[in-house]
Order: structure tokens, then C-alpha cells, then sequence
DNA sequence: TTAATCACCTGAGGGC
DNA sequence: TGCCCTCAGGTGATTA
């Protein structure tokens, strides 16, 4: 399941392999994903370069001269260039392929992605224009992210989940930064402390830049854009370990749902 | 404005 | 072995 550091190495990946590479054809084998893939896609693109790609969130944006694809991977999707592209599979629902025989392939069993273009400013396309910053930039700073956190009563794991206050922190990472931080999940977002509000930061922060370093997940259907797992999961410290020890102090870890997501915590350790 | 819930979708895994 | 059911989860839309 794609994440923030997930989307980063595709980009990280994809980048050498597709950039100032003409595109030739684009074969549509199924346009519905969470919206309806442009049918003139290949009008759109045919004899088009791209020149570079960047990411906003967890969406890749592929710039051309004369606009923006924009692709999101969901729960499921993959992004794999091949530079001989084998027969298609099952769910292999788009090829954008090159001139030189090569081809990018999207494939999303699940088909919560998406695949859209603007020929406008992508910045202030409706996906993007309200999102919050980016848990890596110098825009995510402690006075905005203590300022966010006064006068809300949800749960902290559902605001740092919400995108409109911090882009890119999906449940696996919440989870992560959660524990990293030593705070419960369940606790009122308004009643952190001002030193939680920095510790949360600095998980959140530390969490994400491990796993871009690592690659990513590996969890299920992760594989980056050469087709390999990451290899994030084996510093995963309580994502999926319900009853198992904490890292730290030994407890059996909780796991409840939290507003329909499983969520896994110390209750010693997490305050 | 905020919070909660729903819908989308398919593969994996468990129970029988 | 095969069928059925539940669960997983990102995020926009809808509702309260």
C-alpha cells in the first residue's frame, strides 16, 4: 500500500528511466479507476516527452511541455518501467510506451487509483490546492503544527493522517511515528503538550526519511519501479504486532480500531 | 469548521 | 477442495 516514502522511490526510480523519453502510443486495457481515465490520453500524449516528474503528497506528477498526468497508485498500484514490456497480466491497465520499445505499465488490482491530466497549473488543481505541507519541507514547522493541533478534539492519529493538516502520513506511519513519539493514538489532538507537538514532529520527520532510505514498505502489494519489495518492514516496530512484545519495555502491544483503521500501541509506553 | 461515515475494489485468509 | 465471509486501506464526497 503506497505510502509517502513508497511514492518517493517510484519517483526516485522512474525518473532516470522515463524523462526526455517520447512517448508513442498509450494502450487503455481498463479506464475505470476511482475516476475514469481520460479516453484521449493518447491523443494527449502521443509524440510528447516528459520532462520531469515530481511529487505532491502521494501523487506522481509527470510534466510535459503542455501539461500535467497526474497518477496516484491507491492502495494497490504500481508504476514499473520495462524496457522490453512482457505480455500484459491481469491488472496491468495502462502502458504508456516509448518510442524506443520501452514502456511504463500501471497496475492496480484494487483500482483505487487514479490517472488524470490538466493542461492548467497543477498546483491548483482540486486534488492539490488544499493540501497541507510536506512532512519533509522547511513548510512543516513546529509553530504550525502546534497552532494546528489547538482547539481539535479528534484523536491525534486521525489529524497527522488528515492531508489538509500534513501531507503523506498514511496509518502505517502514523502507527510508527506514534510510538516513536511515545504517544497514545487515542489522545485529544488539542491536549498535546507543546514538547509531544515537537516529538510528534521529529517522528514523524525520522519515520519518513528511515523509510525513503530503506525504499518503502513491503507490505502486500509494494514493489517498487523496478518490480522489487522495500525493505521498510523489518523496522516496522508496532504496525501489525497486536499482543506481540513492545520494542521498548516488553508489554504485549494493544490494537484497536481507530476510526475504521487498525491502529497498534504501547499502553505503558505511550502516554 | 470540524468530525464521522460511506463508497470505491479485489486479493488474502479464515471458517466451515 | 471449494465456497462464503470478513478484512485491509487512501481519500473524496456526503452528512451531521
Amino acid at each position: 500500500m503506497p505510502e509517502l516514502p513508497e511514492v518517493e522511490t517510484v519517483k526516485r526510480g522512474l525518473t532516470p528511466l522515463v524523462t526526455n523519453k517520447a512517448i508513442a502510443t498509450v494502450a487503455l486495457r481498463q479506464t475505470h479507476l476511482r475516476w475514469p481515465i481520460p479516453n484521449n490520453l493518447g491523443q494527449l500524449l502521443k509524440n510528447q516527452s516528459i520532462t520531469s516528474i515530481e511529487r505532491r503528497s502521494k501523487y506522481l506528477l509527470f510534466a510535459f511541455n503542455h501539461g500535467t498526468l497526474i497518477i496516484h497508485l491507491g492502495m494497490s498500484g504500481t508504476l514499473r518501467f520495462h524496457a522490453k514490456p512482457p505480455h500484459p497480466e491481469k491488472h496491468d491497465h495502462v502502458d504508456i510506451c516509448f518510442h524506443d520499445q520501452s514502456c511504463l505499465r500501471y497496475n492496480d488490482p484494487r483500482r483505487f487509483g487514479a490517472i488524470l491530466w490538466t493542461d492548467s497549473d497543477v498546483a491548483q488543481h482540486k486534488l492539490l490546492k488544499n493540501l497541507g505541507p510536506e512532512p519533509l519541507s522547511n513548510h512543516f514547522t513546529y509553530e504550525y503544527f502546534f497552532e494546528k493541533t489547538r482547539k481539535r478534539q479528534c484523536n491525534i492519529k486521525q489529524l497527522i493522517m488528515n492531508s489538509q493538516i500534513v501531507v503523506g502520513v498514511g496509518n502505517i506511519y502514523a502507527n510508527e511515528a506514534l510510538f516513536e513519539a511515545g504517544i497514545k493514538p487515542t489522545k485529544s489532538a488539542g491536549k498535546l503538550t507543546k514538547q509531544q507537538t515537537k516529538s510528534l514532529l521529529s517522528a514523524i520527520q525520522l519515520t519518513l526519511r528511515q523509510a525513503i532510505k530503506q525504499g518503502g514498505t513491503t507490505l502486500k502489494d509494494f514493489k517498487n519501479s523496478e518490480g522489487k519489495p522495500g525493505y521498510f518492514t523489518m523496522q516496522l516496530q508496532v504496525y501489525g504486532k497486536g499482543n506481540k512484545p513492545c520494542p521498548k519495555c516488553c508489554n504485549p502491544l494493544k490494537e484497536l480500531k481507530l476510526n475504521g483503521r487498525s491502529t497498534f500501541f504501547c499502553h505503558l509506553c505511550q502516554h
